[in-house]
DNA sequence: TCTAGAAGTTACAGACCGGTAACACCCTAG
DNA sequence: CTAGGGTGTTACCGGTCTGTAACTTCTAGA
């Protein structure tokens, strides 16, 4: 049988989360795909036979990432269901939980920091990707009955980009320590003038 | 005479000034030292007889950076002289000012994220420049009489990091197009709260 | 068991990188 | 005029990078 759950994963696959993982932590020009394949226990001939390129491949980790994203608004919506001002105050959790924990940033941020050819073809990517998740939050704080929806839900996307990005050149006893005090405070403060 | 104002700049000056432009541009792992002595007239070996190596270049430019930012604070003390709540309005104008002219987003952050290594020795000059610079906004605010003037400053600090970033990945019609009211919009705010 | 395709292995090409050595040059201070 | 320091030039080292070719081994499906 052609087993779609077979028990070890198949190379593709291993080195897609192996590069996902290895780009997050050291930047994608800071890791060679000869790293990747020896962490993904496979090799670079395999690669190239499952990705056009480097670049291929990083655009296939940015997409990769953007799931992962998606799966934590479903669980927003599945643990809140209905409640979306609760599901903002769950992103709002979330965001403060990913700045503790991961010390990095955005990858989809870095990478475009990083790529800083204008004709990079993981910049289309990138910019739709994130554009998606811009109209997700705009549609969540609408729904949540604000006023304002869209500067709000911008607000909150620049407060989150930026306390990533100053997580790390500050650290984490920088301004971004008070990311949940600001949004918070945002949100209430939204929240009422849009019930005034 | 030695002639302190030589009209022909010093090798090492054009360096400097043509790393630092160059890094900016293309970031620091995207341009080689090769690049950067011939676009500054030069050549590799005159580089290497200033600088100790790549690195030590980078934390110079770095240090030129913060050295441009000063000269910008002082400017805002000269135009406003003692009235800080207008130099707080001018370090926000010149922000925006920086966001639709620029383009790419701030040298210490983006340089933050490039260099990943954690014992990278630039990261050291980063945090302190970026301290200090956080330090001169909190000072600011609360010169300007406003009561939370720490966390006035981190949000708004957040935000033009967050606005610089976003530039980069979503493009100048995201969020960071709001930048200008937000800030403002946050200022009459605790302006507000402090004068309750 | 046989076979086709996926995966592993080795070697290599060609380019670029940071950094150094040796030497020729020029320009200015004395 | 001369000596010396700053500069330019060329060549090179060792390493790393992306990407490819040719060949062998493994494995899953019939």
């Amino acid at each position: 049988m052609e087993d779609g759950t077979a028990e070890r994963i198949r190379p593709r696959d291993r080195i897609l989360e192996t590069a996902r993982d290895m780009f997050h932590k050291h930047g994608i020009k800071g890791v060679g795909v000869d790293a990747i394949t020896e962490a993904a226990g496979t090799n670079k001939m395999t690669l190239y036979r499952h990705f056009e390129s480097k670049d291929d491949l990083v655009i296939e980790c940015l997409r990769a990432t953007a799931c992962s994203a998606n799966a934590m608004w479903q669980k927003f919506e599945a643990e809140h269901p209905g409640d979306k001002l609760a599901q903002l105050h769950a992103w709002v959790r979330m965001a403060a939980d990913c700045l503790m924990t991961d010390g990095r940033g955005c990858d989809m941020a870095n990478a475009a920091i990083e790529l800083s050819e204008t004709d990079h073809p993981a910049r289309r990517v990138i910019k739709e990707l994130k554009q998606a998740q811009r109209d997700r939050l705009v549609g969540l704080c609408r729904d949540a009955g604000i006023g304002q929806a869209e500067l709000l839900a911008d607000t909150l996307s620049l407060l989150l980009e930026g306390a990533r990005v100053s997580l790390q050149s500050v650290g984490a006893e920088g301004p971004s320590a008070q990311f949940v005090r600001m949004a918070e405070g945002l949100i209430t403060s939204f929240r009422g003038a849009s019930a005034r």
